[in-house]
DNA sequence: TCCACTCGCACATTTGAACTGC
DNA sequence: AGCAGTTCAAATGTGCGAGTGG
């Protein structure tokens, strides 16, 4: 219930007024989200006291303190409405609204790394009949959960607060098979996309012990996958809002008459969408559901979760949603380079931005940052961040070897995927966790790296209606965790930086992965989980 | 027959190299 | 020579619609 106001308000806080993003500030952000069960107050940070030094004013801004308004979010609520659909694509489709947040709250010194997945937001395959979305049966069986790490990463505080973070480059693809990264997704069924801010240690990796993290989840980010498009609505909402998309848009008078004839809420529309319409009448005449709210199962599915969900005080209390055993997996999709003499974890497929031209030095941060609203009004600072590739693994892993903690793990992996269990878009449970046998996962989904004894997390399918555990495994065998081979080379990424090769995954990021997920950062589908800040501490890190 | 899916197409934006002028 | 602004073509993103296959 305290969570719950907690996260509406920071939701709240965030909320934009039209297309743009909101316009408070920090100094109007509403109250920390709750850390996870299990924090201490240390974690939490106390309040500094009198003369409080620079160290207590750095420990306010533990990661529980940031907040994520996300970036047009009437637009994105626009298509939420209407039951939004994003395209997938065998070569990869990038989502529309992007997914671009604004951060706030972070220390500004501090490294984060700023990772998205996307998980199943049910265990139910879609079917769009009679101009709304229906459950069209059972799921299939989950894709390999992915993470898209941002090229930026990992980056500070400041260097996050600056300006929007956008996701634009992220795609979605229904190729299992897929070598470039890109996230893999079921045609027609429900997904939820998650932020993850993960504080980079001090080796500018993550996965070590006492990990801060925190995970937002936009409720109206949320999706049907779809290879063509289903809902006329959806179809136009993107080619109104989509620059790319102009071509399809209609201009002329009699496109705009016959609109407005058919359409009050969407005066706008394109021939194609006429000719969709004069094609298949069924879809003119039957009335304008939102395709997702329209969903009586869906809706009555959440509608259940939330109310029980409401009479829960604690987090630790919430109950178990219900999951079959999907066993997602994750991959980090990053570049890797290893600096000369460094022995840690880094991320410099990014171009430093303390290089770029254009980009604020960390000693420059203290040159007083316009505040946020004027942030939101400065085309300049509203730009987005400079669009970097994101890259994808190859080869095998020697140049890691030098990585800090590495010495002390296996051989590098030759895998340029990785996947361990993903719980799906489920509840907060860590006060539950149990060990159940690791279950591997078919043939197509078994490349995975080697990561002995560190925790990983599932689904457990055992349970009762309402009740998803989620479970910490300390150990895999190797052969549980055995990956296949090197993958085929991959072509280039155009705009890839020369230096930029794509590299086996760091066992820092393998460790990392299985730390975001050994972490819990399943959340629930409702409110309370919308908004969620913890920190985690993973134990036997690099116990090999 | 139905429907999810793939592929090629036209049209749009984005990007970066080449060019020009100061 | 160096810089800034402009131009242009290639790359890329997008939805459409015909075709395919289960």
């Amino acid at each position: 219930m305290l969570q719950d106001k907690g996260l509406s308000e920071s939701e709240e806080a965030f909320r934009a007024p039209g297309p743009a993003l909101g316009e408070a500030s920090a100094a109007n952000a509403p109250e920390p989200a709750l850390a996870a069960p299990g924090l201490s107050g240390a974690a939490l940070g106390s309040p500094p006291g009198p003369g409080a030094d620079v160290a207590a004013a750095a420990a306010e801004q533990t990661i529980e303190n940031i907040k994520v308004g996300l970036h047009e979010k009437e637009l994105w609520k626009k298509f939420h409405e209407a039951g939004t659909e994003m395209i997938i694509t065998k070569a990869g489709r990038r989502m529309f609204p992007s997914y671009k947040v604004k951060v706030t709250g972070m220390n500004p010194k501090t490294k984060y790394i700023l990772l998205i997945d996307i998980v199943p937001a049910d265990d139910h395959r879609y079917k769009f009949c009679d101009n709304k979305w229906m459950v069209a049966g059972k799921a299939e069986p989950a894709m390999p959960g992915r993470l898209y790490v941002h090229p930026d990463s990992p980056a500070t505080g400041a260097h996050w607060m600056r300006q929007l973070v956008s996701f634009q480059k992220l795609k979605l693809t229904n190729n299992h098979l897929d070598p470039f990264g890109h996230i893999i997704l079921n045609s027609m069924h429900k997904y939820q996309p998650r932020l993850h801010i993960v504080k980079a240690d001090e080796n500018n990796a993550f996965g070590s012990k006492n990990t801060a993290f925190c995970t937002h989840v936009f409720p109206e980010t949320s999706f049907i996958s779809v290879t063509s498009y289903q809902n006329h609505k959806i179809t136009q909402l993107k080619i109104e809002n989509n620059p790319f998309a102009k071509g399809f848009r209609g201009s002329d008078d009699s496109d705009l008459r016959v609109a407005r004839l058919q359409s009050k809420e969407y005066p706008v529309i394109s021939k194609s969408i006429m000719r969709q319409r004069l094609i298949s009448p069924q879809l003119s005449a039957t009335p304008d559901v939102g395709p997702l709210l329209g969903t009586h199962q869906a809706l009555q599915h959440y509608q259940h979760e939330n109310g029980a969900h409401s009479q829960l005080a604690e987090p630790q209390d919430l109950p178990l949603s219900t999951f079959p055993a999907q066993r997602d997996s994750s991959l980090f999709y990053h570049c890797l380079k290893r600096r000369d003499g460094a022995r840690h974890l880094d991320l410099p497929c990014k171009r430093s931005y303390l290089e770029a031209p254009s980009s604020v030095g960390e000693d420059h941060y203290f040159r007083s940052p316009p505040p946020y609203d004027q942030q939101m009004l400065s085309p300049s600072y509203c730009s987005e961040v400079t669009p970097r590739e994101a890259c994808m693994y190859s080869g095998s892993g020697p140049e890691i070897a030098g990585v800090s903690g590495v010495d002390d793990l296996p051989p590098p992996p030759l895998s340029c995927n990785m996947w361990t269990s993903v719980s799906p878009y489920t509840s907060y449970s860590v006060q539950t966790m149990e060990t159940v046998p690791y279950q591997p996962f078919p043939t197509h989904f078994t490349a995975t790296t080697m990561m002995p004894r560190l925790p990983t997390l599932s689904a457990q399918s055992s349970q009762p209606p309402g009740n998803a555990h989620f479970s910490v495994y300390n150990q895999l065998s190797q052969s549980q965790v055995r990956e296949r081979g090197p993958s085929a080379s991959f072509p280039r990424e155009r705009g890839l930086p020369p230096g930029c090769e794509r590299k086996p995954p760091s066992p820092h990021l393998n460790a990392a992965n299985e730390f975001l997920y050994s972490q819990t950062f399943s959340l629930s589908r409702e409110s309370s989980l919308q908004y969620h800040s913890g920190m985690g501490t993973v134990e036997n890190w690099t116990d090999g």
